[in-house]
DNA sequence: TTGATTCAGTACCGAGCGGTACAGAACAGC
DNA sequence: GCTGTTCTGTACCGCTCGGTACTGAATCAA
């Protein structure tokens, strides 16, 4: 497949990130066009070009931002315990909230959470994100249930609905400004509960 | 002081609950003045002549908010035993969010969390609010722990941010749609962290 | 070299935004 | 009556929004 016309003049994953980051800290509707084409790089009808429209855009950097950024939750579901589980999950979500060199916080949280008239698919499509992220933490509970590695009056499904909410209220906190160190803090607070 | 000019025809109060609701419901920005106004039944300049512009009108909400639909909050405090001040709190809060009455989830998070060009103003004045009633139920703990109501190896402040940090989890979670009964049966969970 | 194809850049579109000027209507005191 | 004052309503302001037409420039195959 032999490439025809001009060459693109940029890399499209790395104006991507950029993107992600506006979209991150100004959320979908504070995110203008002019934000997103100058911190890509890139003029308007580049970006149409390449990525079709903003909620296009968007998709796809909620998406990269899922695979990237959140890696380290697919690492927690592979923990041996549901408690190593849960204590994984929590702890390098807490860092990912506070890493130095992105914006404070969560994407899939900030981008959108109100939406009635418009877009509110866009807060539909951010809540449907994070279920599909809770669905996959109750499922590993709900095998480590099976395997007899939680109590037996545990019930996965609420407990998975609990650790999203610390990691969301987590989220909420770090947005504020909240350090490292109080969400760790307030971590090891919830980890009482298991 | 005798009242004197044509006498305004609606009733400023009745117009700001209604406002409540649609910051609400699509958040700071993502409430036009003319969603706005209409749900307040007045035209433009009798907004602006009666609360100052749209940010004026939008503090002006939260702190009716914070004084109506958040009384619950104050009533928790009031509690006898620190134990009780936080399960009232978690609870009577995830009834709030979950009013068929009212808006899904909070408006003092979905009023806005990311803010970083224009508005980010916005983001900071409801952070602050959310962290003066942080303060507040730290203080109360304070006091809990020194009348030896709470473990000796508790810390106040990181165990009011724990409660808040469940709160407002609860509220992105109700937001999404979350109902009553989940909300419920994560401050179950949660509560077995005290 | 030529023609086809694809990208870059400027300049623009209609629509909606927050905010206001201005004319008229409704009240008070005189 | 009249005058001063305050509210209502229409119509408008400049600006920014998301999105696009169109001209050139850069690359391919032939």
């Amino acid at each position: 497949m032999a490439e025809r016309g001009r060459p693109r003049g940029f890399d499209a994953d790395a104006a991507l990130d950029r993107a992600i980051e506006v979209f991150w800290r100004h959320g979908y509707e504070g995110a203008s066009l002019a934000d997103l084409t100058t911190a890509m790089g890139i003029n308007r009808p580049s970006m149409y070009a390449a990525f079709g429209n903003k909620e296009d855009l968007f998709r796809r950097a909620v998406a990269r931002y899922a695979e990237a950024d959140m890696a380290y939750a697919r690492e927690a579901l592979a923990q041996p315990t549901a408690r190593a589980v849960i204590e994984t999950f929590l702890r390098t979500n807490a860092d990912a909230l506070t890493r130095p060199d992105r914006p404070a916080g969560c994407l899939s949280v900030q981008g959108g959470l109100a939406g009635g008239s418009d877009n509110g698919h866009i807060a539909q499509f951010l809540a449907d994100s994070r279920a599909a992220g809770e669905k996959a933490l109750a499922d590993r509970l709900s095998q480590a249930a099976t395997e007899g590695d939680l109590p037996s009056d545990a019930d996965p499904v609420a407990l998975a609905r609990y650790v999203m909410v610390v990691s969301e209220g987590n989220a909420v906190h770090a947005a504020a400004g909240a350090t490292r160190a109080a969400l760790q803090a307030t971590v090891n607070i919830a980890l009482k509960a298991i």
